[in-house]
DNA sequence: TGAACATATGAACAGTTGAACATATGAGAA
DNA sequence: TTCTCATATGTTCAACTGTTCATATGTTCA
């Protein structure tokens, strides 16, 4: 049990950057590739490759390969709950 | 909705230490003061009332004093929900 | 094969963070 | 008031994190 606290740490210090929710909130809206996600948050390629790989690794997205480009996507509806109960806990008084 | 962004991750920053997801599963079990908190969790005084502070900014936890004591409880459903669904990932292929 | 494009990776640097220590505040008892 | 007990706060420091820059990998097309 005390390995899961640290999973659950793990798993929440992905949802706990400004840049990582955007692209989140991003892919709610269908995949996209890294030069669609870069330009709309207006970031560099490089950052933008990084942090998909922190949520890769967490298995919060997914990847297929269509020619020269990436496309990633949400990879369960998880991600859409947390984000969901976390907008309603900030909405809240 | 930008600002909203960066609130979220406000959000999920404090749900991302372990030390503070002990604290959160420990109030689960109802309201505690501080002494019981670092006696179960083997921390030192300050650095669980560092972190409480924390909790409590986050309106995550809410605080009454009787005496000289300071007790702890969570401050609604969505910290048990949020919890709840990443534990659901964490344990999840 | 080589050029051009799309993405990934490695290193470095600034900014942030949690824990520990020392100290301060506040409440109850004498 | 003074002495304890319970908790909070301020500071310091090592460890971690996100971004940038430079470069590498991998794919398509000619």
């Amino acid at each position: 049990m005390d390995d899961k606290i640290y999973d659950l740490a793990d798993l929440f210090k992905v949802f706990s950057d400004s840049t990582r929710i955007r692209i989140l909130y991003l892919l709610l809206g269908g995949e996209k590739n890294v030069s669609d996600i870069s330009d709309e948050l207006s970031m560099n390629q490089s950052a933008v490759s990084h942090q998909l790989k922190t949520l890769k690794q967490s298995d919060l997205v997914k990847v297929r390969r269509d020619g020269k480009a990436m496309f990633y996507s949400l990879s369960d509806s998880h991600v859409e709950s947390i984000l969901k109960i976390g907008m309603e806990h900030i909405l809240e008084e």
